[in-house]
RNA sequence: GCCCCCAUGGUGUAACGGUUAGCACGCGAGAUUUUCAUUCUCGAAGCCGGGGUUCAACUCCCCGUGGGGGUACCA
């Protein structure tokens, strides 16, 4: 089995394209089959190599690695020419000057569902010849036979009048000279299938598999855009999310097995996945459902790890006391900043906290807890010991938890959200801790 | 306009002729609780409409409606 992706080289790469690199991807991992990259690049405006470069990034962080190529277009322009000249002397193709004007006016005259059949012409964009009326039939491994009677279909334009090649020229002689088995692609191509399919014909070649997959929305059923979260693979990246979450949640995304599990390693999803049963429906894009998995991802990564991760996307060193007592309130490596931040670069400042904690009361609270914890050792002034010290002012207090509590951590983080508050007294240490409440209490 | 595809709760999906229509996110309630979360328990919420076929239809067929895609000398 050959199984060829190929991105378009927008910049970005889409989170629909991130989706189809994954299932080819898959399909080509559980065959034990090859995966190979083309860019498709027969787009001159589009086709920049940092466009490129961009896509095979995003494709190498998602870890989604491929056997051969990228192939280009610059590497193919021979190829693609050596064939038109051989479709135009067999006749099954021809030149014209025809504009897409020339087509209306040709489908008001003949009958809007008639394809356009142009006159041949010494010179102009080429066009392929469609038989006159035959049935096309695209085998879909999602969506079973699709049947395209020639009769609607245009006389497709190959390649420009600089004879350099078009999109459905060049897919069908590049994935038949690559001898590409398996050809997995967005659904938005499923019409153009039928134009590929005769310039297979006409190089006398066998078409691929085919397998069209649905396309993705965002949350209001329009196109997927930066508003709804994030609509790229760089976006996702700098959102803190990790390739593994991202690629189940892909997976998810428009296709489902029996035994419906949602947590599922990537190797079990290369052990699973099944093309055939893909989902026929198009799919919206929940970061809801992303962040919830996400979370699940980063605190199965272990502490370790989790910190690695955290580490890299602050550019901050030395994270690792704060990453386990923070790790089950992230969602995403972003999150992790916000929450935990205080610990390196001091409290937050947050007028509304202080406000309401900070009060008289919550300074006669802060006050007894600073003696409370002036009382414990440096050397012991551990999770268990500040537990017991900050208990007892309470019930010395006759108040509840919350109302010694959240003075004390307006004081150390600024705000009222933060890790634990006995983890995060410990983690900053004795003095650091003293220092703060004592700030806070001079204000 | 023409051609093509699709249709299970808010979202993603499972069941594919006979089930109380399952699972997950989200949502609501409760438990745990020092905030926020995590975790656990419970709950609300669905087969687009109409005709067939059949003893029986979410499942098969037709029509309608709705959504999407294509219709470029873009990909």
């Amino acid at each position: 089995m050959r199984v060829r992706f190929a991105p378009s080289p927008t910049g970005a790469l889409h989170i629909g394209g991130a989706r189809t690199a994954l299932y080819n991807w898959l399909l080509a991992r559980g065959s034990g089959g090859t995966l190979v990259l083309r860019i498709e690049d027969t787009d001159r405006e589009r086709s920049t190599p940092e466009n490129v470069a961009q896509i095979l990034d995003a494709l190498t962080w998602l870890e989604l690695d491929w056997d051969e190529g990228p192939i280009s277009q610059a590497e193919r322009g021979g190829r693609h020419g050596e064939v038109l000249a051989s479709l135009l002397e067999q006749g099954l193709a021809y030149r014209s000057t025809a504009t897409a004007d020339d087509v209306k006016a040709y489908k008001a005259q003949h009958g809007a569902d008639k394809g356009f059949r142009g006159a041949e012409e010494t010179e102009g964009a080429v066009r392929l010849r469609v038989p006159d009326d035959e049935e096309l039939v695209v085998q879909d491994l999602i969506r079973g036979a699709t049947t395209f009677r020639t009769v609607h279909l245009d006389d497709p334009v190959i390649a420009r009048a600089d004879g350099t090649a078009l999109y459905n020229f060049a897919v069908a002689i590049d994935d038949h000279d690559a001898g590409i088995s398996h050809v997995v692609r967005g659904e938005d191509h499923l019409s153009n299938t039928p134009k590929q399919l005769l310039v297979y014909r006409a190089l006398g070649a066998t078409p691929p598999a085919f397998a069209h997959l649905p396309l993705l929305h965002g949350p209001d059923g329009k196109k997927l855009s930066k508003r709804h979260g994030a609509a790229s693979v760089q976006e996702l990246r700098d959102a803190g999310y990790l390739p593994a979450a991202i690629r189940n949640y892909l997976a998810l995304l428009g296709w489902g097995d029996a035994d419906d599990e949602t947590i599922i390693s990537t190797e079990e999803l290369v052990k699973r996945f099944d093309v055939s049963r893909v989902s026929k429906n198009p799919a919206q894009f929940d970061v809801q459902k992303l962040r919830w998995l996400n979370g699940r991802y980063m605190r199965e990564l272990g502490d370790e790890a989790l910190t690695a991760a955290l580490e890299t996307h602050t550019g901050r060193t030395g994270l690792a006391p704060y990453v386990a007592i923070s790790a089950e309130k992230i969602q995403t490596l972003a999150d992790f900043w916000p929450l935990a931040g205080f610990f390196l670069d001091g409290p937050a400042d947050d007028p509304k906290a202080r406000e309401q904690w900070l009060g008289e009361d919550g300074r006669a609270a802060l006050a007894d807890a600073r003696g409370a914890l002036a009382g414990i050792p440096d050397d012991a002034f551990t999770t268990e010991s500040i537990d017991a010290a900050l208990r007892a002012v309470v019930e010395a207090r006759g108040a509840k938890a919350k109302q010694v509590f959240q003075p004390i951590r307006v004081a150390l983080a600024g705000t009222t959200i933060s890790p634990g508050i006995f983890e995060s007294l410990a983690a900053l240490g004795r003095d650091e801790s003293l220092r703060r409440i004592d700030a806070a209490l001079a204000r």
